[in-house]
DNA sequence: CGGCTGCCTG
DNA sequence: CAGGCAGCCG
């Protein structure tokens, strides 16, 4: 197909002024969507809104018989093909193309066939959504009145449906979980001001060894720098050019690099060290330059010298401090693999290509899934995408493929290339975690993060990243970094846990606590280990969720190693997947209706914080224990100018974007919808942090 | 037919 | 979250 000339088409019918305009052009682009959805409908539960807007618009009689196959919204179908391609994981990539293949059904006759099924998933999503009157945005426009009447059920089933569902929302956690948000807040303010004074002192100690640096060189002008910032900021400027180095995949470094905690431990200080050189070294560099025409020759000796006294200390310096933040941060009783450097950087399209050491742990983790995700053909092309990333992207189930053959082949397994990995993997053992329990888990965003330059955040951070972006547009403002206190299970089990979790104990703390207790006792014997699945279990495949929406059974076993597997099992898993999707579709539908009600247009206005229900519901549904902690930084949304020409073509593409936004929402590696309709065009977006392991 | 999904319900 | 059901697909 062309692509581009949907493009275009897409693009001719945006505009950005007037309102009344502007509601005309969405519901245009919404329609023309809508169609599309009735002709692939591989994603039911997708349309809503735009089936809301459609029934508007036939109301005032704007009917428009704009779904031809050229005009088919590319937005639409890229956005589609998110879906559809996350439904096939299973199946076939052709799917993902059908949108194109059936441009010849008209309009009329899909919405025949389809018009049932929609009311109904309509009245479903009404009803749902009707349920958000708590929320203060929820107020209706003029234009929602209408809506919801003509959305009205035709059928007394429906309506009997609709009627339970009504009862059914759930607004009760509401409450605690806000208690539990503002305690937790406190929490984390704590920390980051420990992690703040931390930094101070680091920094303190840097200049101490500035100044004597510069001492030595009886440097005078040198203080031209502000010499304080430089942690920060050097660590910050390194991690790009880290980033940059990274963005040519390196392999063997993605080979996880066996999982050794010790082996990340030694790497992430190395990595700090390094930077902590080149922050030093930068000035003095130029210094030399100066007094090079003085004396080169003894400089050069001397300066070695120097550099290594200033090495060594800085080493042990930044070693403390590292080990100090750490602990305060993770406060587990192993604070391995915790040291990681500034892991603040926005999501970074390439991330997964290129191992980025600021990423480490969380790199690793998702280098991990990256493997087991693209499908092997893929790899080529997600390398190739790297610099023909211009077209991009598209949500992609981490399960592309169901092949066995292909999965056991490109799944590098966190324990290394051999299946049962898993759980026995070095790390595990290690960590003296048991199969079942999660393992350990990730990077903190360390230092860097949390003193994130309040102007532009992390977008503006790195301009030389950029560059290998062809569009630094596909940016996204908010970023998550999810960092896990599982980690701290020990810890948790012998401190209190009641610290940690204010007003949390009610809920799946008490399961989360006795289950971390069985794992630890019994690392070997899980107390499930064959049996049916264990509420770890459960924990970890809602984990797992945002990382594969459509895990197959093969994943599923790989990444359940510890289960025994039979079809009984194997459909609970399954079911629990189809479950979490159904809520989690749910949320994002809500979300998204909620932001069109708030006015959004675009992608630039949406913004998914903690106080937002959308990071609530999920949080709440997939992280109830908080046993990790998912940090919301400014986020962005992918897309590429190619895809998003307009607010409204990013409104449009954001209605469908589900995915997407939960990705947002929460960490790991994002997809998003391709330009192109080649099934391979998919490549994985890393939104920021992970999980250690499942 | 088996496997899986979505949808609805409890 | 699980059970049941229907529909789709290989």
């Amino acid at each position: 197909m062309n692509p581009h000339g949907s493009e275009q088409d897409v693009e001719c019918s945006v505009v950005q002024h007037a309102d009344g305009e502007k509601s005309n052009v969405l519901r245009k682009l919404l329609k023309r969507a809508n169609s599309y959805e009735d002709a692939m409908m591989p994603f039911p539960g997708a349309t809503i809104i735009s089936q809301l807007l459609k029934n508007n618009l036939t109301k005032n009689g704007g009917s428009e018989p704009n779904f031809q196959g050229s005009g088919l919204s590319s937005t639409g179908s890229e956005i589609q093909q998110e879906d559809a391609c996350s439904n096939s994981s299973r199946g076939s990539p052709q799917e993902c193309l059908s949108p194109f293949n059936r441009p010849s059904m008209t309009q009329f006759e899909m919405e025949r066939l389809t018009d049932e099924h929609l009311r109904a998933k309509r009245a479903r999503v009404e009803n749902i959504i009707r349920g958000m009157s708590h929320s203060p945005s929820v107020t209706l426009r003029a234009g929602d009145n209408e809506r919801e009447g003509a959305a009205q059920p035709s059928s007394p089933r429906e309506n009997y449906r609709e009627n339970k569902r009504k009862q059914k929302l759930p607004q009760q956690q509401q409450q605690s979980f806000q208690q539990l948000v503002s305690a937790r807040k406190e929490q984390k303010h704590e920390e980051r001001r420990q992690l703040k004074l931390q930094l101070e002192d680091m920094q303190k100690q840097l200049r101490q060894l500035q100044e004597k640096f510069y001492q030595i060189y009886d440097s005078t002008d040198s203080e031209n720098d502000e010499d304080g910032n430089i942690s920060e900021d050097s660590m910050r400027s390194d991690g790009m050019d880290n980033r940059a180095h990274d963005s040519v995949p390196d392999r063997s470094d993605n080979e996880m690099s066996d999982l050794d905690p010790g082996h990340f431990l030694d790497r992430a200080r190395a990595l700090i060290r390094e930077q902590n050189m080149m922050a030093e070294g930068d000035k003095p560099k130029r210094d030399g330059s100066r007094g090079k025409s003085q004396g080169p020759t003894s400089m050069h000796a001397e300066g070695k010298q120097l550099a290594e006294t200033l090495k060594q200390e800085l080493n042990t310096a930044m070693s403390q401090v590292v080990d100090t933040v750490v602990k305060v941060f993770a406060k587990p009783p192993r604070p391995v693999p915790q040291v990681f450097p500034p892991l603040q950087m926005p999501p970074d399209r390439f991330a997964v290509n290129g191992e980025n050491p600021n990423f480490h742990t969380a790199n690793q983790r998702l280098q991990c899934f990256g493997d087991v995700i693209i499908p092997n053909p893929l790899d080529t092309f997600a390398s190739m995408q790297v610099h023909n990333s211009n077209d991009q992207t598209e949500a992609l189930p981490l399960v592309v493929r169901k092949n066995s053959s292909d999965q056991t082949g490109s799944l590098p397994t966190p324990g290394g290339h051999h299946h049962h990995s898993l759980h026995p993997s070095p790390l595990s053992s290690a960590m003296g975690f048991s199969p079942p329990s999660f393992r350990h888990p990730f990077p903190l965003p360390l230092m860097g993060y949390p003193f994130q330059s309040p102007l532009g955040g992390p977008t503006g951070h790195y301009p030389g990243k950029d560059r290998s972006s062809p569009e630094s547009l596909d940016l996204s403002r908010e970023t998550t970094s999810l960092r896990t206190k599982m980690s701290s299970n020990h810890l948790s089990h012998h401190r209190s846990m009641s610290p940690t979790h204010p007003g949390n104990e009610g809920l799946s703390l008490s399961l989360i606590k006795s289950e971390c207790g069985d794992l630890q006792d019994m690392s070997d014997i899980s107390p499930y280990s064959g049996k049916g699945l264990s509420p770890n279990h459960l924990k970890k495949a809602k984990l797992m969720f945002f990382y594969t929406r459509y895990p197959s059974s093969n994943m599923l076993k790989m990444f359940f190693s510890d289960v025994k597997f039979n079809r009984c099992i194997t459909s609970q898993l399954i079911k629990w997947f189809s479950n979490f999707r159904e809520f989690y579709y749910i949320q994002m539908e809500k979300f998204a209706r909620q932001s069109i009600n708030d006015g959004v247009t675009g992608v630039e206005e949406l913004s998914v914080s903690r106080d937002c229900e959308l990071f609530r519901a999920l949080n709440m549904h997939y992280n109830k224990a908080n046993d990790f902690e998912v940090s919301l930084r400014p986020f962005r949304l992918f897309h590429t100018t190619k895809q998003l020409h307009s607010p409204y073509q990013a409104t449009l593409y954001y209605e469908h974007s589900y995915a997407l936004l939960a990705k947002v929402a929460f960490p790991g590696p994002v997809i998003v919808a391709s330009g192109s309709q080649e099934p391979s065009s998919h490549l994985l977006y890393h939104i920021t942090g992970t999980i250690e392991e499942f």
